[in-house]
DNA sequence: AATGAATGAGGCTTCATTCAT
DNA sequence: AATGAATGAAGCCTCATTCAT
């Protein structure tokens, strides 16, 4: 059991120990698979107090993803320095995703795998933070462009293609985390430069208008 | 129902349809909410049956995760044509990629996210594909490099940069294919060319020893 | 238990067993105290053969009500000659009714006091049931007064005064079964003369225009 | 909530607060279906106050029924004025009837509905109720009898006969009081006239002696 | 080659009731 | 006089799986 059993304790710190419980227990086994028996056991609490408290295995999760997503956007914001020039904040933001969601394995897991997988309770809370994210990434985009003396004009891209940038800068980060996790010899350091590197030199590109030029077939 | 019912079948053609239905199952509602039910239904045979040919939720999961990926990586194959140059080789390739997963909705679902959202049978059938596709790119990486005629120091580059390079590209392009799938509005070319462009000329910089440093921090 | 377990038996007839088991334990304990887990063991089978046939709780009930209503009308119009004259159908009629009654005392508790407690999808169902039994009442009437050669003009009676003698009828008719079953001593027959004795003399005033006549306070 | 909450008040007070909610809730959701937090919620209180002061969910019911009870027999009393001839006195008591049950719905559903739905705590305490009805029923009609001049024989009636006749007019009552209620141009007065219509001249002839004859098959 | 009949096990949820203050 | 914290027990329902034909 994930603590002492029995003891009376304010509801907000049984509320937490309930959602610690169930992000682990989501995030390890999925939505479908999690049962609430696991997760009461392991916040040390009877069933019926999860449901007093949180009143249903839907609304649970609910509140795991809304914690989670809050924490990380947080922690992402937390690490970025705004008087720094836009690609070392742009690395400071990778450092800090990265940092998070390891140490976070299951509050990601929720996040990125669960919540996605099922229906549409669930994926319009995480299409919120992914929202602030991408928001940041594209402010930061912005501020490069200024940097670089050149026009904004970039800024003016069709959103989707900026929403699809952030799409595949997140799905390349955590192949690299995945795979800096399991490679030895690859710390998560160098993961995230490797990323820098791939990332970087492209977004450049796209910003000045010397984008790749797709075959006419 | 999805095929006419009770009309005797050889016993590869009603497998076929089994996976059909399963694959469409488990890709819209996920693993654990399948049911056997559901799949047998749509597939149009008793349930019985279902498990006198594919023997357990458990296999059939697993035969759908082998003959999709199967089926994506023999589509990948097939758009590359190897006289082409690298560029162009991998653009082929990403574009077979995208069109595959834009074409098996359901599949690529079943594949991105249940197969990784659910332990351990099923998530190394995943990596074994993934290990394909990324060692595809990576021996894509170094024709670039040789065409490039540059001098064949890039290529001793530490190998898990070039690893890593390849597990980014693979980990974006596997991202952006969920996200064309759920995006309206985005096609498949129009993803292959954001991926392009992102990574070309990271690669290309990269190739050129033009890395970006991370700070000493 | 009711029947012999896990022998193979064609769907109709184990739809009628759980039917039997069913309005047995609605009738007796209600249908909120009622528990599925009871009702498959008299049934003689398991909880999901009873789910996977009656589809639900709720659904099971309304097919109880719907069984009931139908043989305790059947059993009514079947018990009445329409050649003899008013007062005998009537009297057969009556007997008819607490015969059945009294045979089915689960059934008619199923009808008359449970699917009246629980609200709005099981009252409807004996709603139309109890009209059904109106309907035949007022019929009934009016053959009375034709019989009795009295002018015409007694039914030109507001329709809803007719109307109103036969809901009397039927409520203290639905009233004395409930009675009759749960006290011991007393038969079907007496129970439909004590009604017959009350009711018969009091259409008859009112036929002749003898009413009483309430204070005009 | 019914009530403001937190107030100290003097016991008295809280239980009858708790009574109405009670009452309430038990008439509307059914004995098995009201739950005790809702009554609670509903009297302004916390559950264990409840339960200090009630004792348990069965007492809380029993508690119900005989202050409802209680309420129902004063009524009629009240509105009968022993100085008037019998039918006079008949017609009265129907009348407090019918408007003391018009005006507590919730109770009258709690006796006549949910007391006799539920088992044996509970059926015992309408039964004696009843009984003091039937009785100052049979005294009315042992009143009409001595009114009339008949020899008081009737009163010797088989007792059952007699209670018979007391479910029969309930019955009616409550038939005609529900037909009343959702049948428009029909006034509760009027549903009381045709009921004593329909009993007057019943109970006067079996006071003669002049019953209806079943024959003999 | 194919299916109608059947079930053990487990999951979500609710409820009456008590404890400690 | 009054309540916030907590739980054992039980109920409805679904599912993967098998048996007998």
């Amino acid at each position: 059991m994930g603590a002492v059993k029995n003891k009376r304790m304010p509801r907000a710190v049984r509320e937490q120990q309930m959602l610690d419980a169930a992000v682990r227990t989501f995030g390890q086994r999925g939505y479908r698979a999690a049962s609430m028996d696991e997760i009461a056991d392991l916040a040390g609490v009877s069933k019926p107090l999860v449901y007093l408290y949180l009143n249903s295995k839907e609304d649970l999760f609910t509140a795991c993803i809304r914690r989670e997503a809050a924490a990380l956007t947080a922690a992402v914001r937390a690490g970025v320095h705004p008087g720094l020039p836009a690609d070392r904040q742009l690395w400071e933001g990778l450092r800090a995703f990265f940092t998070h969601t390891a140490q976070n394995p299951d509050g990601w897991a929720v996040l990125h795998l669960q919540a996605r997988t099922h229906g549409e309770p669930f994926a319009a809370e995480v299409t919120a933070m992914r929202e602030e994210l991408v928001a940041f990434v594209t402010q930061l985009i912005a501020v490069a462009a200024r940097e670089a003396h050149r026009d904004p004009s970039p800024a003016e891209r069709a959103e989707h293609e900026v929403a699809g940038l952030a799409e595949a800068l997140v799905g390349a980060a955590e192949s690299l985390a995945a795979w800096a996790n399991t490679t030895p010899g690859v710390s998560a350091k160098q993961a995230a430069a490797t990323l820098m590197n791939f990332a970087w030199a492209g977004l450049g590109n796209l910003m000045d208008g010397r984008a790749w030029a797709p075959p006419k077939s």
